[in-house]
RNA sequence: GGCGGCAUAGCCAAGUGGUAAGGCAUGGGUCUGCAAAACCCUGAUUCCCCGGUUCGAAUCCGGGUGCCGCCUCCA
């Protein structure tokens, strides 16, 4: 069994081959941080995530690396709005990211590469393309030399030509033409930069990537991904810089996750409808928010509002509540039940999600089986009696679930204060004295407060409601 | 103009040649003192439209319609 991945390069499904044996090493294209992030740059950090959860649980022993771009225009303009230090900003949002990401069950990556420390290994790649004659300098800005990077194009499928016919004409700009793009900026007056042998600037955006990946990962990696509005032009011209320079491919497989609207319309100031996860995640379980992105395929476009970010957490819940019912039977049950074949189709199910996850990270479909485990096991527990090894190993399987995906399943433990729990055992009373009305009192009180009775054939449990 | 994507039940969403998964919501039932949870039953004669290929197509081919993204340092 191999995993197969759609790779955008040759746009077809292609059976995964690691350089390295049992070694995957992944670079995704990180946030500009000069803002909080908002669902859109969350959307790749989630799948991205699960990708290399999954490959994990595969086995492989994963490096991934993803980058804060850390100056840049909208970087400057922002600080120049607060009045703050640039630095200052990035390191702020950079915290952010982190703080935001957090909770959405984002690993850390291996290493968060940042531009400015960087800013050595970005002069000499640029250096050595001049010295290849793939760029040229002009007045303190430096520039790739597009036409001369022959299969420029075969990421995106754009053809220079159409390119030539549709690029807009750049007036202000020393380029020699309209297709190259700036590998180094001069510094306006006043403006943070570095000093490099073609005087004091900045990288331009596209370099830091096969700049950093190149120092962290090497010429070749693996798997390059990033949103789908990266392919063109930002990954189209890291493929450009590092395999003119190296000779050899940047990047073997190359992954695009799909687009976020709200409410059926694209993210954008002048819409007002940005939608920044340091928000989101006050009004709704982030746990939530990546079940919901993971319910699509990740190369799919998906829509976000409320009412669909509250379904996910109906189906969640079925999910969480399978766990918990599971915990409280093996609390209160004796172990009576006999196994069945219940161990054997554990397998079987851990199985099936592989075969669906193996398929281009196929999450909806892994998620059918987890509900079609999930109606089983309500079945298995519908039973008088079960078995605990049966109910740890469904816990067990739950658990390798939550990991690959990032999920939690399984709620939080609480201690409820002792009041309520006094006031749960009258209830049981009540109920043995079957004096309903009082129970019914109680039960109503204590929903009042958000503790939702149900009482079971292995007796009375309590969750929030 | 060039490149690319999407269109499947009220909603979300798989499936890409063999006769429509799964989830949410709805309605009915079982269980329950009543609930809750759970289980059972319930829904597309049909997959945007029109042609074609095929024994057979949501799936392939041709044409059309609608929506969206990129070509503007926006994931």
């Amino acid at each position: 069994m191999t995993i197969q991945m759609y790779n955008t390069l040759r746009r077809q499904k292609e059976a995964f081959a690691p350089m390295e044996e049992g070694k995957v090493s992944m670079y995704v294209c990180g946030p500009t941080v000069y803002n909080y992030i908002h669902i859109g740059n969350a959307r790749p950090a989630i799948v991205f995530d699960m990708v290399r959860r999954y490959f994990m649980y595969r086995g492989y022993e994963v490096t991934y690396v993803s980058n804060f771009t850390d100056v840049d225009d909208k970087i400057i303009k922002a600080a120049e709005e607060t009045g703050e230090d640039v630095l200052t900003l990035a390191e702020t949002f950079i915290r952010a990211y982190h703080e935001d990401t957090k909770p959405l069950g984002v690993l850390p990556a291996d290493k968060h590469p940042r531009v400015t420390e960087a800013m050595d290994d970005i002069i000499v790649f640029i250096e050595r393309l001049i010295e290849k004659g793939y760029a040229y300098e002009v007045a303190g800005d430096v520039y790739f030399s597009t036409r001369s990077f022959t299969s420029y194009g075969k990421l995106s499928g754009q053809d220079l030509e159409d390119l030539q016919a549709g690029a807009r004409i750049d007036v202000d700009e020393a380029k020699k033409d309209p297709l190259d793009f700036a590998l180094w900026k001069q510094a306006k007056p006043g403006e943070i930069a570095w000093q490099s042998p073609w005087g004091e600037g900045r990288p331009g955006w596209h370099i830091e990537c096969s700049a950093m990946v190149q120092k962290h990962l090497g010429e070749t990696i693996d798997i390059h991904a990033g949103g789908q509005d990266l392919a063109f032009p930002h990954h189209e011209n890291e493929i450009a810089q590092s395999e003119a320079l190296t000779g050899e491919p940047l990047a073997h497989y190359w992954l695009h996750n799909g687009y976020i609207t709200v409410d059926d319309e694209k993210m954008s100031k002048s819409l007002g409808n940005f939608i920044l996860v340091h928000n989101i995640i006050q009004q709704h379980d982030a746990n939530v928010i990546r079940y919901y992105m993971l319910q699509s395929h990740y190369r799919n476009p998906i829509n976000f509002n409320d009412e669909l970010i509250e379904s996910a957490q109906n189906s969640l819940n079925r999910i969480q509540t399978l766990v918990d019912n599971i915990k409280h039977r093996l609390q209160e049950s004796a172990d009576l039940g006999s196994e069945g074949n219940w161990l054997e189709e554990l397998d079987q199910y851990r199985y099936a999600f592989v075969r669906e996850m193996d398929d281009d990270f196929n999450t909806p479909n892994a998620f059918t089986v987890i509900f079609d485990f999930v109606k089983a096991a309500n079945r298995y527990l519908d039973e008088a009696h079960s078995n605990v090894q049966v109910l740890e190993g469904m816990l067990e399987l739950l658990r390798e679930w939550e990991e690959v995906l990032g999920l939690t399943f399984e709620r939080a433990e609480e201690v409820l204060d002792e009041e309520v729990e006094a006031l749960i055992e009258q209830r049981i009373q009540a109920r043995k004295d079957r004096n309903f009305q009082e129970a019914d009192r109680i039960r109503d009180d204590l929903a009042a407060r958000g503790i939702i009775l149900e009482d079971t054939a292995q007796g009375t449990r309590w969750k929030r409601g």
